[in-house]
Parts: structure tokens; sequence; C-alpha cells
DNA sequence: ATATATCTACCTATCAGTAGATAGGGAATC
DNA sequence: GATTCCCTATCTACTGATAGGTAGATATAT
């Protein structure tokens, strides 16, 4: 049998959903054990019975924001290469504009040197899966090097996620990305 | 008379230059007094003395780091649009690999939620100057949307940056932005 | 004498983390 | 049926380290 994953307390998810939302804010170190407990009502030492140390914390928020955010995203059986990139694109877009947040990967891979090993581990497995799923859509549609595809899709867009926030205009992302994904497959 | 710039200190550009590598791997607060001073052999107590508070230092730090970098890039009058965009990616590229750093704004840029008022101006600031210098590129190339085409380029490169250094992976930068130059121009 | 630049010594606030007490809810034992 | 035991989840109270910032003395150079 393999690794048990047990499901979070409901606590636990709360913690999390608090030190996500600061983390996609202002990175790791704008989370701190206090401010979540005390937004939640508890004391911050009970924050550790659920997450033993930050580094524990931080990379449990990795962990389940790359699997949010993979399983998100649809079956590529059934889809069209242009309908992926289409959605891949509005899973970006819900971040920024619904939630007015930055994604957390992309504020953490900005500080990666900076951050405790095991987060940074997490952190470089978002990208690497995320890189595997563009690949896929862009060796569908028959692009000649899908691996510089993909990666260019994604810098685009944590790149206008950045550039969007700075300017304090989110519509600028719209502008921005509005012909990533016909333009990536004719290239 | 403008405002005098008065020129910086031995001491006080040190500061910013030891300060500056700090905030380019973990962003704003991953740079304290006490660790400024401790490299460069002073005490903490002394860069109070340059720069009054941490806000200062950060606002001095961007101003700086947005002068230097747009001073590298050349004249637009002297060089074609494809040279001027080819010269633009190197830039970054410099800084990535020559220096092993992020951009400083675009670390600043994916913190600027949480970051004191006037440096998240400085920082606006800076990516504000690099839209105008890109737009007149795309306008000299006749492009038919000089701002989307600007914005698209600012969003790769940030982005580039951070997943390469998020995969550990120089190169990956150069494989992510080989064909930007042309490809930004052809669009 | 004054301006520049540094120091010592201190402050208050915050940080992550720890020890140990407490309360409640089963489940096993008597 | 009552008692004992343990697990979960929280608490209070604390530690040592570090944060930015301040007051005032000191040294040097013009």
């Amino acid at each position: 049998m393999p690794k048990t994953e047990k499901p979070l307390s409901e606590t636990a998810s709360r913690i999390l959903d608090v030190a996500e939302r600061m983390a996609r804010q202002g990175g790791y170190y704008a989370f701190s054990f206090r401010d979540i407990a005390s937004e939640i009502g508890i004391k911050s030492a009970s924050i550790h019975y659920h997450f033993p140390t930050k580094e524990a914390l931080g990379e449990a928020l990795v962990t389940r924001y790359t699997d949010r955010f993979l399983g998100a995203l649809g079956r590529l059986d059934e889809a069209t290469p242009l309908e992926s990139l289409e959605q891949y694109v509005a899973a970006y877009r819900q971040a920024l504009i619904e939630q007015d947040l930055m994604c957390l990967c992309g504020m953490f891979g900005a500080e990666i040197a900076r951050l405790p090993d095991p987060v940074a581990r997490r952190t470089r497995e978002f990208f690497e899966r995320n890189l595997v799923w563009l690949e896929t859509v862009f060796r569908a549609a028959g692009a000649t090097n899908p691996e510089a595809r993909a990666g260019e899709t994604i810098a685009h867009l944590e790149g206008a996620m950045i550039l969007a926030r700075s300017m304090n205009d989110m519509d600028l992302f719209q502008r921005v990305t509005a012909d990533l994904p016909a333009q990536a497959l004719r290239e």
C-alpha cells in the first residue's frame, strides 16, 4: 500500500488557507504563525500542533497548491491543444483577477534562493509538472520544440501576473496574454 | 535648477550593493540592517546615518537599479528594432547568468502588495519606463499593438528568470528567450 | 567650530519554537 | 455503570534570536 494521505483537519486547512493568501501577497517571509493564528482565532502555539515548523507549513502549502492547480486543468484527451492552452491561461487569470493574488509558486520561485530546501524542492516540482503538462499539449499540436514552447508559456504568464500587479492594472494581464494561446501554437 | 543629485558616498554605495544582492535573492524582507552592516564591517546603527529607514533604503535601491538598468540600454536612434530587442534580452540574461540574481523589480513586483508605498511606487516606475522604452522600439518596427508587445516582452523575460532559477537551470533562460526578439517583431 | 561619519548601548516589537498544563471524548478495564 | 487511560487539540507562559530604530558620545577632517 502506498503512502496513505491523511485528510487535513478543519483547523489545518484553515491555517493553510490563511497562510496561502499571505504568502501569495508577500512571499515566504510575509506569513507568520502569530498573524495566521490571530486571524483564525487560535494561539500561535496551536499551529505547531498541526505543522511542526514553518518549513513544514511551507511544504504543505506548495503541495496543496500544486495538486489543486493541476487538478483544475481538464483532461488532455478531451480538448484540442488550443482549448487546453486557453484553459491554462484562464487558470492564471482566475488566480490573479478573482483572488487578486500572485501565483504561489511564481512568488516562491522568485525567492527560491532564500527558501528552505524542502520548500524550494516542492516549488520546483510545481514547475516540472506544469512543463510536462504543457509539453504534452504542444506535442499534440505538432510543435517542433515543445519544451521551449512550454517554458515560454509559463514564463509569459508568471511575468504577466507580476507586471499587472506592479502596475496595479489587472486588465493589463488580459491585454498581454490575449494572443498567447494562438501565438504559441503558430510559432 | 532641478533637484540636485548628491553623489552617493563610498559607504552608502557599498550598503546599496550588499542590500541589492540580498534583495535580489530573497526580496524585501531578505535584507536586514544587521546583515548588511556585518558584511561591510560597520555597525547597523551606522546604516541609519546614510539611509534613515528601511523604506528609504528600499527606495534608493530601486531608484539606482532603474537608472542603471535603463542607462545600460543603448540609444534607440543608433540601432534597428531587432538590435534593440536583442540588447534588451541580453540585459536580463546578464543579470541572471553573470550575477545569478533575480531582477530587483521582478522580485519587488511579485511582493508589491506587502511593500511600503514609496518602494512600490518606485517599482511601478521601473516598469513604466521599461514599457515606454519597448513601446518605442515596437512602434519604430511598425507593430500594430506596441503596448501589448512591450508588456509581453517584459512579462516573458521576468517570468523566464523565475522559471530558470526555480529549475536551477540557467540555460533554460536561453532556450525560453532565444526566439523572443524575432518572434515579437513578427507578431 | 562645524559637518561628517562612526560608535556604544539601548529600546520595543516580532519571530519561530518549546514545555507543560488543561479539557474533552472515546475505548478499554474493573 | 463507573473508572482508568489515552489521544486530540488547545491553552498559558516562556525562550533566545532577530528586527528596525533611537540617543548620545566620540573621533576626524576641514
